[in-house]
RNA sequence: CGGGCUGUGGCGUAGUUUGGUAGCGCGCUUCGUUUGGGACGAAGAGAUCGCAGGUUCAAAUCCUGUCAGCCCGACCA
């Protein structure tokens, strides 16, 4: 160490929130150079080499082989897929003394279509699967959480080649074995749901998060294992009803333009026959939205639900993929007369009705129940409003918000709601890509067949993050061994030149054995820096030579448990090679 | 993009209200002492106070503009 380009920091950085990205910067791992950009130091690097080692180990295992494509790319081919515009503005962008335009890629299916596209065209050639681990560049709005979610940062992606859907399965089945043995590697709690591939394109598909509560992504779990993204949750379609009520009947509500008003102004002025009192699920609530294209073209779109549901801003967004959604505004509600704001029903909903506006129920809503939703009118809204007999729409949107407690999508369970962070995500891209760049080999009966892809990305750096996230303690980081930066950090201290001379010998020793050493060897460095310095870096086993050689013992000391214990210095080889073997 | 906050040696900060020699802790250098839990003493190096303009005899401090960063939200594979 007094040669290891490393400076541990006594305070904590004033720009690190997550304990783990903080202690990560105060052990010298890494250094924030722009926001959502990183240097990575000589102790971060062996992590980084650690990770990527397993993750290469893993590929390689199932028969994938290592290319490397450039971070800087240029736009024709994300123009034939579409993404150089679909991307939007987290995609960088730049140009060169040509005016050419250039980008950092994002995620790189277009370099791994165009080079199998470049070399192979029989299915003889197939099944293929490449990985490569590379930069990555995404212009995010607001990086944050340090490594957890930079602008630049490490993706494993691979993708598999296959003429057909059987093959394909078998490759998303092969990654998705490895992705669980270098989840569990890896040294976090992790669980695997399923996702909705949204704007990739795409059918099966399935993310793997790390469980933290500080994570960006919402799951849901039942107590039967199922387990999905909260974007990819299908409500099943509500079974049809009896209908229970007489018909539909319009009735003065002034001034209840929000669903609590309304409840308010029915439960004073409209009690119902049967005597329980109205609540927000009675309602139906019809929520407007502007969906714009890609190319800009701006369609509205009106979303029924109950109204005790807010819509999903998510699971709304992965539905209308690629467009994106923004806000109804006031002069939106100008350009439709039709639509009476704050009173909006199904009188007036539906393409083929007075606005014009494509109108998606949820599935919750049953054929046969009846609701109390506007009247299209100012101050009116119409009771007994019996969906199936009185209203209909064009069809039904997976977008209402999921609650704890809701039903899980087979009937049987209860769903709980929790935080993740997206590690990792395999899905069956398909021919998306390959059919907008051509990709296609002739099949044994002399046929062009497109070639059928899968995608399967883990985040390296992401994960760098997420282990030292859930790896530490009071005092600093404490790695799992199988990523850990060394596998033993040796500290000499004492003022006896006979500690260093000990010390360097059993350093030596230790990676004769083929042991990863810190060796903590600085002079004139008061012991107690050295331990806590030992304790904030977090190699699993310390081992101090001190004061104790003068009676032949040395310490061999657990990270995680804090165990101390002293062994005879003529044992210490051993004794490290057991822990570093065992534990 | 909206809201809040902050820019002062490498790091953490005081000073700004009320204009007047830029201070402290950590880290760094040298010498000496110290060596099992972030040691002690002495002497040092290191800052155009984010940037630009303005007010003033005088600006870290007041005014205007601008840039950057952090946090929350929107957004995000």
């Amino acid at each position: 160490m007094s040669t290891l380009f490393l400076r541990t920091l006594r305070e904590d950085p004033v720009d690190a929130e997550l304990p783990g990205h903080r202690l990560l910067v105060r052990a010298g791992y890494i250094r924030r150079v722009a926001p959502g950009i990183y240097s990575w130091l000589p102790l971060g690097m062996r992590v980084l080499a650690k990770v990527e080692g397993i993750i290469r180990e893993e590929m390689d295992r199932i028969g994938s082989q290592e290319v490397r494509f450039p971070a800087l790319l240029p736009r024709e081919p994300y123009e034939a897929t579409g993404r150089w515009t679909e991307y939007g503005p987290n995609l960088f962008r730049l140009k060169d003394r040509k005016d050419s335009d250039l980008l950092l890629g994002p995620t790189h299916e277009e370099m791994f279509c165009l080079a199998v596209k470049d070399l192979y065209s029989s299915y003889k050639d197939l099944p293929l699967a490449l990985y490569q681990i590379q930069q990555k560049y995404r212009d995010e709005a607001r990086p944050r959480a340090g490594i957890l979610r930079g602008r630049e940062f490490i993706m494993k992606d691979s993708y598999s080649f296959d003429v057909d859907q059987a093959g394909l399965q078998k490759a998303y089945d092969a990654h998705r074995e490895a992705y669980v043995r270098i989840f569990n590697r890896l040294g976090f709690e992790y669980v695997i749901v399923h996702a909705d591939s949204g704007a990739m394109g795409g059918s099966a598909s399935e993310e793997f998060l790390a469980i933290n509560a500080n994570g960006e992504d919402t799951f849901v779990r039942d107590e039967h294992g199922y387990a999905a993204n909260v974007e990819a949750v299908e409500v099943p379609q509500a079974k049809p009803v009896q209908v229970t009520v007489g018909p539909a009947h319009v009735e003065d509500t002034p001034d209840t333009p929000t669903i609590d008003t309304l409840v308010a102004a029915l439960n004073a002025n409209h009690p119902r026959v049967d005597g329980r009192s109205w609540t927000s699920a009675d309602t139906l609530k019809n929520v407007i939205v502007m969906l714009v294209q890609p190319d800009g073209t701006r369609e509205p779109l009106a979303i029924g639900l109950p109204g005790d549901r807010e819509v999903d801003p998510k699971r709304l967004e992965v539905k209308v993929a690629p467009a994106t959604v923004e806000p109804f505004e006031e002069k939106d509600f100008a350009a439709n007369p039709a639509l009476a704001k704050g009173y909006i029903g199904p009188g007036v909903l539906g393409e083929s009705r007075a606005s014009g506006i494509r109108y998606l129920l949820d599935p919750s809503i049953a054929d046969g129940s009846a609701w109390v939703t506007g009247a299209d009118e100012h101050g009116k809204h119409v009771l007994d409003l019996v969906h199936g007999r009185d209203f209909t729409a064009d069809g039904t949107i997976q977008a209402a918000e999921i609650r704890d407690g809701d039903i899980s999508p087979d009937g049987n369970g209860t769903l709980t709601l929790a935080r993740g962070i997206e590690m990792g995500h395999i899905f069956q891209l398909g021919t998306k890509y390959a059919e907008a760049l051509g990709l296609k080999v002739l099949d044994e009966h002399g046929k062009l067949v497109t070639v059928t892809m899968g995608s399967y990305g883990v985040g390296v750096t992401r994960a760098v993050g997420v282990v030292a996230e859930d790896n530490h303690d009071e005092l600093g980081l404490a790695w799992p061994r199988e990523v850990a930066p060394a596998d033993v950090h040796v500290v000499a201290t004492g003022k006896d030149p006979a500690v260093f001379v000990k010390a360097d010998e059993i350093v030596r020793s230790l990676v004769e054995q083929g042991i990863d050493v810190i060796y903590d060897d600085r002079p004139k460095v008061s012991p107690g820096v050295k331990f806590k310095d030992s304790e904030l870096i977090g190699v699993p086993t310390i081992v101090v030579v001190g004061k104790g050689l003068a009676s032949g013992v040395v310490e061999i000391k657990d990270r995680r448990s804090g165990d101390r214990r002293e062994v005879p210095v003529e044992a210490i080889i051993d004794a490290v090679v057991t822990e570093v073997n065992g534990s």
